[in-house]
DNA sequence: TTTCCACAGGAATAAAGGGCGA
DNA sequence: TCGCCCTTTATTCCTGTGGAAA
């Protein structure tokens, strides 16, 4: 048998897709006071009333979508079991991130495919027009979450959505909203009218503690791992380390299904802390990698124009100095050089993504106020995920030292 | 207290690309 | 085919910012 042939492992896992982010498990520990308020403000629904719209909102990896998942299910279920017509969709509007593509998706997730419609090319009253008549078509209570809620460039959507009873846009359905976000102020950006009335109720999930989280760990292991193939401390590390990244269930499940696959990668029969701990700086390092192999290229030039400082330890560099590097890599790569303005909006992107730290400065008359930016991961971590793009453009000499053998 | 500096960043606009329907 | 209506991305213009210096 070939070293690159297929077969099934039986090594650690019992259920790998335990530890997966689209995973809903039969019981979410932890979750009670959340779930308990959720669950009532949903209630209406099954009792063929349209149940207010809720704001969740809370850190990431908190339990907000698998909350929603996990009540929406059951909700669907008893609607079966009572004779109910309930409907519900999610969509996250990360990627979907305007009203008018909301719009099309929430048409299109409801229709048979032969009768979608494409994403462009329409106009918004057209696209809303259709939307009414689809949710008309069905008829019922229908409960639509808007995950990533804060990502929405304009809030019209919302506002249709939210009023389309009140505006006489809708004769059968009744549409709920539910939006969620990580985004603790976004509430207050949106326009008054919208705010009252999709933050009809407000539920606020409060971060995972240690303890809270190796319950988690704890339920899911017992599902995703064979018996006693886990050392005692592994659960209770990977609790402290998903403690410390803000309470964040999603990052300790990652950490332990990592440190799972390393222990099958090494054909060991003990998945140990080691495994937990290498597991944890390869995380961090793949993060790193998706965020700069999902820039493009101007932004990845831009990136690498910081290395070029930090190679020479001269971060934190002013955005002036920054410009003119990009500038001359770009020009010398011969590629289209953008403007400063452009750079001001692509380095909020890349802080935002945890790959720079900016600070604000003021010198007063004799300076005036100023950005600097430095690196904030491993040099060698960002030339390597870089490395395409650094073929391309060519090598400066000041990173030369740190490349990749 | 006022002035000055050097951007920072919001708003409006342009350009390019793509689908629809007459 | 062409005009319309969207999208995304970048540019231009211009006001705002806030600490140091006068």
């Amino acid at each position: 048998m070939s070293k690159f042939d297929f077969s099934p492992r039986d090594f650690p896992f019992n259920n790998r897709n335990a530890l997966l982010d689209d995973y809903t498990p039969d019981e979410l520990v932890g979750r009670d006071d959340e779930l308990e308020e959720y669950h009532a403000a949903l209630q209406p629904a099954i009792d063929q009333s349209k149940p207010d719209n809720i704001f969740l909102y809370g850190k990431t990896g908190v339990g907000k979508t698998a909350a929603t998942r996990f009540l929406l299910d059951r909700l669907e279920r008893a609607g079966d079991e009572h004779g109910v017509n309930i409907h519900t969709k999610i969509i996250n509007c990360d990627g979907i991130d305007t009203s008018y593509r909301v719009a099309v998706e929430l048409i299109n997730s409801f229709r048979e495919s032969t009768e979608r419609i494409s994403e462009t090319g329409h106009p918004r009253s057209k696209v809303y027009d259709m939307m009414w008549n689809t949710f008309d078509e069905l008829g019922s209570i229908i409960i639509l979450v808007l995950d990533e809620i804060d990502h929405l460039q304009d809030d019209s959507i919302l506002y249709q959505l939210s009023r389309a009873r009140e505006n006489r846009q809708l004769q059968s359905a009744r549409i709920s909203l539910v939006g969620i976000s990580n985004d603790l102020s976004y509430r207050e950006q949106l326009s008054p009218k919208v705010r009252s009335s999709i933050c009809e109720r407000s539920i606020n999930f409060k971060a995972y503690d240690a303890i809270e989280l190796r319950e988690v760990l704890q339920q899911r292991k017992s599902i995703a791992f064979q018996d006693d193939v886990l050392e005692d401390d592994v659960i209770p590390l990977c609790a402290a380390f998903g403690a410390q990244e803000s309470g964040d269930a999603r990052k300790a499940l990652d950490l332990l299904l990592k440190a799972g696959d390393i222990a099958q990668e090494d054909n060991n029969d003990i998945v140990t802390a080691e495994h937990v701990r290498r597991g944890r700086k390869l995380l961090e390092r793949e993060e790193v990698k998706r965020g700069i192999l999902g820039l493009n290229e101007q932004e990845q030039i831009l990136l690498y124009a910081l290395t070029t400082f930090e190679a020479t330890d001269s971060t934190p560099i002013r955005s002036r100095s920054l410009y003119h590097r990009y500038e001359q890599l770009a020009d010398n790569a011969g590629r289209e050089v953008l403007t400063t303005r452009w750079m001001h909006d692509h380095l909020d992107e890349l802080e935002m993504l945890g790959l720079v730290t900016i600070d604000k400065l003021n010198e007063g008359s004799s300076g005036g106020q100023y950005k600097t930016v430095a690196l904030s991961q491993a040099l060698e971590s960002v030339v390597s995920a870089l490395a395409t793009t650094i073929q391309s453009i060519g090598i400066h000499p000041s990173i030369e030292p740190f490349l990749p053998e």
